[in-house]
DNA sequence: GCTTGATTCAAACAGGCGTTTCAAACGGCT
DNA sequence: AGCCGTTTGAAACGCCTGTTTGAATCAAGC
């Protein structure tokens, strides 16, 4: 039987045990990973019966599936594209997507599964992988190459473009994915004064813009928008 | 029951049982994951009994160490640190650098297993990890280390070294760790054009000489080691 | 030959898993 | 009240997992 009214109710209030089901599950599969998770701890979790998940998402899988995509949706609600005023400079807009970008991902706030839930599809994806390019990473994606682009005015070609986009995404990419390996090769005491979301939003702001020629090559002293780490 | 003689035998020659369990091992768990690969599917590609896994190993925590420590001793035997004669300018080895850890991590050759286990294991460390971070990262990335040092010439501070290597390797990582999306962001034929380990050596190259001030801002035509990409 | 130890094998074990069942409880409705 | 579709609950069903057993096989030493 059944599953018939569910379009017509409103559901979104946090009471609904199916929501409560999309969050224990949504956490659960980002700190287990698919397999390891348990269809009964996800419903001890959410409080429900073993039975609910069947009822509510017929099987593990497509109930893994609306979990990525309710924390996909859930985490655009909660940090969305950063917008500017047309009078902003571009060297300002890369340095605001970057930090934004960092922000997002490594999160100081609150480190949200729903960040590293999406990590693990970006790593292996699976079927909901298309769906989150689409609708989260392409469009902010576009909005970096077109910052570059009004960088290098016209310059590069698309294809580069596209090539220093990934070098900065990348630079990003790796704090969140391989934050405990880089956790080993660099002392404990820079990783706390240097690598905060808005310290490494400078270094990789700072980088790209000298690698554009749109400031001071690295050493230099009054190229970036400030000059910290004074000795270390 | 016993495991006497294990340290007396060579081993090491491919029909010895223990090592087939291991490569089926690490070819298993690097595809499915820990919990996805199981001891049966691993026994039967190794063509033993169930029971062997459990005779030379214990059980499958173990089996699994090992089988990450042998992946990377084995990758360590087949691709060695590139080593250069001491008129080797710094510009070049950098090159050099980033071309061979490309070459390692993308591997056109055959991709390898024994990366993406070892991948793996920097997403999501276990115990393993400590190991691998020692014996083989932290010497590449102390190389990678003293290759900006000279090229900074001293003007650069070690956690400012060390962030610049983190972004050079953050390049890399991305291309290996997020392929699949990199390949939903990029058109088809620039991914064959372009993004070859030889290729995206000589961008993230080119984007670190020009970000230290070594070679003419990224527009620039002779600055790079050639200038492909002519249009498109 | 026989003995001894190391190795292999088929078969079974207990436990946890996703999934299903079916009856009980609930909530509007007339 | 009584009815009926929706939702919950405890229990069970198979199935597959990692692990263990105990006998069969092999290799070498005497």
């Amino acid at each position: 039987m059944a599953i018939q009214s569910h379009e017509a109710i409103d559901r979104r209030q946090p009471d609904d045990p199916r929501e409560r089901i999309l969050s224990a599950a949504g956490c659960e599969f980002a700190e287990r990973g698919y397999d390891a998770a348990t269809i009964r701890d996800i419903c001890a979790a959410a409080g429900v019966n073993v039975a609910a998940v069947n009822y509510y998402f017929g099987d593990k899988r497509r109930l893994y599936i609306e979990s990525v995509k309710h924390a996909h949706e859930s985490r655009v609600r909660q940090v969305p594209l950063p917008e500017w005023d047309s009078s902003v400079p571009a060297e300002r807009r890369l340095h605001d997507f970057v930090d934004n970008m960092l922000e997002r991902m490594l999160g100081l706030g609150q480190p949200p599964w729903q960040v590293r839930l999406m990590m693990r599809e970006v790593l292996q994806p699976t079927e909901a992988c298309r769906e989150l390019v689409e609708d989260y990473i392409r469009p902010h994606f576009a909005v970096l190459v077109a910052i570059l682009d009004d960088l290098a005015a016209g310059r590069l070609s698309q294809p580069e473009l596209r090539r220093v986009a990934l070098s900065i995404i990348g630079q990003c990419f790796l704090y969140r994915a391989a934050g405990d390996v880089v956790g080993m090769l660099v002392p404990a005491d820079e990783i706390e004064r240097l690598h905060t979301p808005s310290r490494l939003a400078e270094h990789v702001t700072r980088y790209a813009l000298a690698a554009l020629g749109r400031a001071a090559p690295l050493p230099g002293g009054g190229a970036g928008l400030s000059s910290q780490d004074v000795i270390a």
